[in-house]
DNA sequence: GGGCCGAATGTGACCGGTAACATAGCCCTA
DNA sequence: TAGGGCTATGTTACCGGTCACATTCGGCCC
């Protein structure tokens, strides 16, 4: 039979539905003989319980939502399977919104729809939120647990997590300026992306703490975080500033594509320019030189993030929202050498 | 307000809720009047639809279910957006289950909790499957449209999609062998994934193909996809076949982590040793050499197996399984030289 | 001017569970 | 042996929508 109901399950059985939502929910006052059954019953008719009319009757759905930037962008896709797998484990399903770059109102779409299903909490993953004073996404806060990742909004009642950018912005450079080196340049990402401008204050920091002036020619800012944005920044930034010896890119493909520009000039790294990257993508490591970077923990980004809402949604709802800045460590591998050709010191 | 219903729109904006009703979805037979009325009264209680209730009263959850393995795996994050990308198109919403390596019986869990969720479809993309012979999957496939990505298991009345691998394998080696190479050695995937099987396959059939024999020696397998094991496996081939002139890894981290072992050794790519990938991750493309690999389009798998679902719920049910393989094209790069040192010929 | 028609709106049941309360036995005790 | 209390089970309302059908009302036709 194929939409048995707990009702054609109790006419079965000879009891009444109640007993057989006692049976499935495993409530201990029926008898042996009658779970028997009950159970026998359920077999019988492939009954399988609906989730849908459980959620309306006890209004939990058990279900959190979460809205990215394309999953296929690895790093999104690493707090998704984090989120997932810390929601699983609180017993939470996942639906996910992956949003596609270009359509405009796509997160507005997916925000509505999360509300209508009443997800328990939301995980919104937007980078380059345009949602700040938008009614919607208070309306949200308001109403459910939500987590804001990596976004720079900042929504009373919300719960912040984000990769301390800063700080790892500053490391990279930091340990360039460490190893001697002067004319540090910089490939960012697109700096409508608050991380983005976070790397690169950090970057700035650095010099500074280094004593090092900073100069715009050694800046070169990208349209996204690929490849051929990478190449293309380092063949810019070798016009403008020729004598550069390291280059921290905002992320692992602009560096890879940097060095490919480098090496296409006939240039070595790290013996002629030095290397940092950031994200630590798998393939780092085996890259030749292997790369030194900032590691993003993002699956932990998505863990917490889901975390934080089953604590909310178990404890008594905290009105303010919490901050949480995860540590984006450096990662010392073979891209970064000294001007003089001493060896790199940690 | 916190939780309106359709009744509270209703008495605010003094009409039957069904005219409520009829305004939220649309309907047309409503005076202007009356519908200003009933959208004010809406905008004022703050009142979302509930999905839920929707769902149990029209038998309609407009959702989709998806179980992969781990998405932090980057070719399952590709099929998993490629999935929600069409599926949202349809309008559909997806939900996921993204399995742990080592949980024994989580996608039994999964499935089960999908059904009970009432999804409209169901897509298996877990290559180890062990649901074989399991009552659960069929069950499903008995109820819902059912698709299963690369997967060995043939099950009446479930479509299937995969890579057609075997063919890919075999391109791979052929291109190989056309560059005059003989001793053609393999890094394998897991042979309990059938991809690694049907790659596996193409290799050799390639190999007979060109009039060459076959040698337990060149082929080793791994117990994962990774760059580590493509480091050892290489190691090991090194010692058991120290005369192999090139190497078809059945991925390209196997690849790269080959190359690796092999730079490490003092030998040269492509000059001394050609390697062959498979996959065509990003980073792929600006290796140094650029990997020629096969490119898997996981992206157009996620993509098609979501169109498979929602063409069988709008047309009426196909009671036959369909198998769709899509081509896994060689992209030809820079990691392969001839033996001899002549530039290879495409 | 009665009746018919269609447009706009209202009424009540129903989807498939859960929750609260009711009831029927049964054992135990005073 | 009546009454209290406990256990196993049944009854009924309710969650928040949709659906099928009923009703009202103004206009139009003969």
């Amino acid at each position: 039979m194929k939409g048995a109901t707990i009702r054609d399950v109790a006419r079965r059985a000879r009891v009444s539905h109640q007993t057989v939502s006692r049976v499935i929910n495993g409530h201990d006052s029926v008898t042996t003989e009658t779970r028997n059954r009950v159970e026998h019953a359920i077999r019988e008719l492939e009954y399988v319980p609906s989730a849908v009319a459980r959620s309306l009757s006890s209004q939990r759905t058990h279900t959190l939502g979460m809205v990215t930037t394309d999953v296929s962008d690895h790093f999104f896709a690493e707090a998704v399977a984090g989120a997932e797998a810390e929601a699983r484990k609180r017993g939470y399903f996942l639906i996910i919104g992956s949003i596609e770059e270009g359509s405009e109102d796509d997160e507005r779409t997916y925000l509505r729809l999360m509300l209508e299903r009443r997800v328990e909490g939301l995980i919104v993953a937007v980078p380059r939120l345009r949602l700040a004073e938008d009614d919607l996404l208070a309306d949200a806060v308001a109403r459910i647990p939500t987590v804001l990742v990596a976004s720079d909004i900042d929504l009373a009642g919300a719960d912040h997590v984000d990769i301390d950018n800063r700080r790892g912005g500053h490391e990279a450079t930091a340990y360039l300026a460490a190893q001697k080196h002067r004319a540090i340049a910089t490939i960012t990402g697109p700096l409508d992306w608050p991380s983005a401008r976070a790397r690169l204050d950090g970057y700035r920091d650095a010099l500074r703490d280094a004593g090092i002036s900073a100069e715009r020619s050694l800046v070169e800012p990208c349209v996204d975080w690929g490849l051929d944005s990478g190449r293309r920044a380092a063949e810019r930034l070798l016009e403008s500033a020729p004598k550069l010896t390291a280059i921290f890119a905002q992320s692992d493909l602009l560096a890879l594509g940097a060095i490919a520009a480098l090496r296409a000039r006939g240039m070595r790294v790290p013996e002629d320019v030095s290397v940092v990257g950031f994200d630590d993508i798998p393939v780092s490591s085996v890259f030749d030189p292997p790369l030194t970077t900032v590691r993003q923990p993002m699956r932990e980004v998505g863990e917490l993030a889901a975390r934080l809402i089953g604590d909310r949604a178990s404890s008594a709802r905290k009105a303010k929202g919490s901050r949480h800045m995860l540590r984006a460590p450096l990662v010392i591998r073979g891209s970064v050498a000294r001007p003089d050709g001493a060896r790199p010191r940690g």
